[in-house]
DNA sequence: TTTGCTTATCTTTTT
DNA sequence: GATAAGCAAA
């Protein structure tokens, strides 16, 4: 190894008993010193505790804490770990880099940038601003009127994604992923080509630029390579297998001259392929760097095993093998309760039930979580939480940066960064009254092209009655060039939009300005607004309730966001077929073998209860209630793994009946067909299925069954008496 | 041209 | 149950 430090040198100097406190596989992981390593870690298995006990290690033996890198999921992850190390080590961590890999490309490329044409001052697009772009452009090049039946933006915006985080072109991915799209595939091309120019143009960048900018720096700059194997001896990744192709070459380049890299993950807990993540890339790892020692963590130090015996049985129906079985380290335990509910109505009210059980038995509110697929998931229980005043915290449901006065404030704050930026003019622009599209694009189209288009703002020419508001506008932008502080620029954009959001929300108006000021508030943490922005954006705060008081809740969260996490007590609720597996999974066999490692991350995240829930009615928004089948997830446990809820302590009737599989006798049947058994189809006919989406019928096989194409999932044959298909 | 109103649509998951 | 698109009126 080239840039080695003495590891000899200062040992046992803090104390630290490693061995007391770490298996052999941990201990050997902690205390590799060179070469890379991968660590596969099943779930509850101390990945993180080894993290954080080697770059105490790390640091305790003499490296310069500013030569470790840590790159986690989220930036809280990597904080969490260098408190723990702080607190272990009994010095601040500090120094060390970590953060996430979208953060750590923008350091970088905020230096970097010009190298691969880009100017220094780009501001970053969020989805929404991806999709106002896409719809732009689709528009401009005349492809979505009436008649024409473009794809979707958000449909676009995926396979934008897709393709740069596969690093597939786009004929193999319509192939692949979008087959209905293939005979559009020209102008798909056309727009994406034009998104593309449309970005450089306005110094935007969309999340996935910054990678690929960031790896085209260093696939082309040796000197940045060998800089960053100078700055970063070593370097940890979390969560690999949620990387893509992309991010393993960043790191296979940033590893330039030493190899020092430890990646820790698991296989089996693979959840973001709809990303570009594969659970292959972590098996590839070894391949990428040549002598990588293979480390496995299989001890579970979290559940008990009649949890894990469930989790061990939904991951052996895996197509692919993870050879590996959980095996608890913790005694006893209780198994795992079931409980099938009439509708969501009452799922929600047992779930509620259940939770004060606990509360009143003493678990603490933030010891217990209700896991689910999808946000919407969770919209009756969080009624029935308000109704009985439990409080609670959201997470990946909607985000303070979402609300549109916080945009709005956003938007004018990246004006200050990068004034080439349509999206943020466009939303600046339609708040002031009497200024519409028309008239935006006029004014964009004048000053944009302009070198300095404050300046021609400035000068504007019109007759409008906005005129003086665009033009102060302006002058408030750049009055703000000279000023460095931060916090005074938040002030003045403040003191600018307060009057107009006032004009615009005026019912909600306190809070709208209450959580303005907190953002203000946001700017001591940071020296300059590109970095605030950036932060924001990749790592958006969840919307903070407005209450200030750090009271403990208990947690609903969606499934992706509680990776890494655990509780208590944990409830996955809404467990049928279409909602999980989510019904645009069911089309292909790989996306099922998604959602059943979903199914088992989230699974893996309880202690000491689990309940799983599902109803027998579930409501589509326009159908009102349709029956559900179980999750096939549910089915794949055997039956003596877990047990029902005891009806006796439960409300009345409605829990599932004894030994028998939840199968079709939960077929309830409601309101009959939507449109009976008359011949009303008709090959050809577009309908529409609640769960499968809209498709053609192909053919009335006899008065009960009819197959249909259907856009998202192709051929199905469906019986009438069930299925509710309607013409659309 | 803007704005206000009505109607249709659709809900994976996230850096 | 939010939000975008479509249409009529100011």
């Amino acid at each position: 190894m080239t840039q080695a430090h003495s590891v000899t040198s200062r040992r046992k100097a803090f104390n630290i008993d490693y061995e007391r406190d770490l298996n052999p596989q941990q201990l050997q992981a902690v205390k590799t010193t060179e070469g890379p390593v991968l660590v596969i870690a099943g779930a509850g298995s101390g990945k993180t505790r080894t993290l954080v006990y080697r770059v105490a290690w790390l640091i305790e033996n003499g490296i310069p804490p500013e030569s470790i890198l840590l790159l986690t999921f989220t930036r809280k992850a990597a904080a969490t770990m260098l408190q723990r190390a702080s607190s272990l080590l009994k010095r601040s961590c500090d120094q060390v880099s970590g953060g996430t890999f979208h953060g750590f490309a923008h350091r970088m490329l905020r230096q970097y940038a010009p190298l691969v044409g880009y100017p220094t001052n780009f501001t970053i697009m969020d989805r929404a601003d991806v999709l106002q772009v896409l719809r732009y452009i689709s528009n401009e090049m005349g492809l979505t009127g009436t008649g024409r039946r473009f794809p979707p933006k958000k449909t676009m915006a995926t396979i934008a994604t897709r393709m740069a985080n596969r690093g597939s072109s786009l004929e193999e991915l319509l192939e692949s992923d979008f087959s209905h799209l293939e005979d559009q595939g020209h102008d798909i091309a056309k727009v994406l080509s034009a998104y593309a120019t449309y970005k450089k143009e306005h110094h935007l960048m969309d999340y996935d630029d910054l990678l690929l900018l960031w790896r085209k720096v260093l696939r082309e700059n040796r000197e940045v390579r060998q800089n960053m194997g100078r700055k970063f001896n070593y370097i940890m990744v979390d969560e690999y297998q949620d990387t893509n192709p992309a991010q393993a070459e960043i790191v296979r380049l940033m590893a330039c001259g030493h190899d020092n890299v430890m990646v820790v993950g698991d296989d089996a807990q693979s959840i973001y392929a709809f990303r570009g993540a594969s659970f292959k890339n972590i098996l590839e790892f070894p391949n990428l760097f040549t002598n990588c020692s293979v480390i496995k963590l299989v001890r579970n130090y979290r559940s008990t095993q009649p949890n894990l015996d469930c989790t061990n049985a939904i991951i052996a129906h895996a197509r692919e093998k993870f050879a590996k079985k959980l095996i608890a380290h913790r005694k006893g335990g209780s198994m795992p309760v079931v409980f099938r509910s009439k509708d969501e109505g009452e799922q929600a009210i047992f779930v509620a039930d259940r939770i004060q059980d606990f509360l009143s038995k003493g678990t603490s509110p933030e010891k217990i979580a209700v896991l689910f697929r999808a946000g919407f998931h969770s919209y009756q229980l969080e009624a029935e939480l308000n109704r009985r005043g439990l409080a609670f915290e959201k997470r990946g449901g909607i985000k303070l940066v979402e609300a549109a006065h916080i945009k709005d404030f956003l938007c004018l704050l990246r004006l200050t960064v990068n004034p080439y930026d349509p999206v943020s003019w466009t939303r600046v622009l339609i708040m002031i009254e009497g200024l519409g599209p028309k008239g935006i694009n006029r004014i964009l189209t004048a000053t944009l092209g302009e070198p300095d288009p404050l300046n021609a703002l400035r000068q504007y020419k019109t007759r409008s009655r906005w005129k003086n508001q665009v033009h102060g506008l302006a002058s408030m932008l750049l009055s703000l060039r000279k000023e460095t502080r931060l916090p005074k620029i938040l002030e003045s954009i403040k003191d600018w939009i307060c009057p107009l959001v006032q004009n615009s929300y005026a019912g909600d108006y306190p809070r709208r300005l209450i959580e303005l000021q907190q953002l203000c508030a946001m700017a001591d943490n940071y020296d300059d607004a590109a970095t605030m922005l950036a932060d924001l954006a990749l790592d958006p705060p969840e919307n903070t309730d407005t209450s200030k008081k750090k009271e403990k809740k208990l947690v609903l969260s969606t499934i992706h966001s509680a990776k890494g996490l655990e509780w208590d007590v944990v409830f996955m609720i809404s467990l049928v077929e279409g909602r999980f597996p989510a019904s645009g999974a069911l089309k292909n066999d790989v996306d099922i073998e998604e959602e059943r490692r979903l199914f088992y991350v989230g699974s893996t995240r309880a202690r000491d209860h689990i309940f799983y829930c599902f109803p027998s009615l579930v409501n589509v928004s326009g159908y009102g209630s349709i029956p559900a089948d179980p999750s096939r997830f549910l089915n794949e446990i055997p039956a003596e793994l877990m047990k029902p809820w005891n009806p006796d302590t439960s409300r009345k009737g409605h829990t599932f009946g004894g030994s028998s599989r939840y199968t079709d006798d939960s077929k309830i049947q409601e309101t009959g067909t939507s449109l009976g058994s008359g011949n009303k189809f008709r090959p050809g006919q577009r309908v529409r299925h609640p769960i499968f989406g809209p498709g053609k019928v192909i053919q009335m096989i006899n008065d009960k069954k009819i197959k249909i194409c259907f856009d998202r999932m192709g051929y199905k044959t469906l019986h009438m008496d069930y299925a509710k298909i309607s013409i659309i």
